[in-house]
DNA sequence: CCGTATCCTTAACGATACTG
DNA sequence: CAGTATCGTTAAGGATACGG
């Protein structure tokens, strides 16, 4: 009894991810998006185009080395398109592609939701500390 | 000219959080909640209780000492309660807060996003990968 | 201007062993 | 069962200097 071919009009990159899998490639994936500068380049992008310079301004706090890697992943994963303008001084601009604008979003609502709870977040915080000196 | 008293009503927690500051306390708690494990925790918990043994199991390949701290965290700011019975043997029941169900449900969005491209976003990889041999 | 390369430091992580 | 403690390892991150 072999195996059946498979109707092959696809690659069959047809598969069920699921991110509580160990190996599932989703995983890595979702750090990309959720790491600690994939989510605040993404969320700034999410405000339009960006050149390298001013985006690594509008991040606060992001070195160089930690924005191009950031940048490199997410261009690999398809979320971010790099426009190359071979001019002098060359100049290159950073969009989101239409997933990158589905994920942005997402990510958009989390800050919001989280950043308008942060008041109570502090209270709890503080709360739990006292409980547990 | 001295600052004049402010309204003092509520002890002042009230502030702009912005997480593309580098010192704003809003970061830290994103960080939290997108981590590596703590996303996981939260959506796990999203699907109702669990015990830390069964969210271990749930949560592949978190250790021990991650997933505890991972809890402590997401307890400290208010994401989960823990539910300690006291009897022989112990049992500890983890489960979302309201804020936790706000946040888990967002996360939820985002993996299901990202859960859902994953096909499309292999064959972006791939394609990525031979472009920068 | 837009990065990459290098070096070094710190923080995250995992495995194991052990306690209430 | 539900963790904490300890140790060693790996990965993430920052600073700086240099190249296209």
């Amino acid at each position: 009894m072999s195996v059946p071919d498979l109707p092959e009009s696809e690659p069959s990159l047809d598969f069920a991810a699921d991110v509580f899998e160990r190996a599932c490639p989703s995983r890595e994936v979702i750090h990309t998006v959720t790491g600690r500068w994939g989510t605040l380049a993404l969320v700034a992008l999410g405000e339009g185009p960006y050149r390298f310079s001013a985006l690594r301004r509008r991040v606060d706090g992001v070195s160089e080395r930690m924005l191009s890697q950031t940048l490199q992943q997410l261009e690999r994963d398809g979320f971010v398109h790099r426009d190359v303008q071979e001019t002098i001084p060359p100049k290159v601009e950073y969009t989101l592609t239409a997933r990158g604008v589905q994920v942005a979003a997402q990510l958009q609502s989390l800050i919001d939701l989280v950043e308008a709870q942060m008041p109570d977040i502090l209270t709890d915080q503080a709360a739990y500390d006292a409980r547990h000196p």
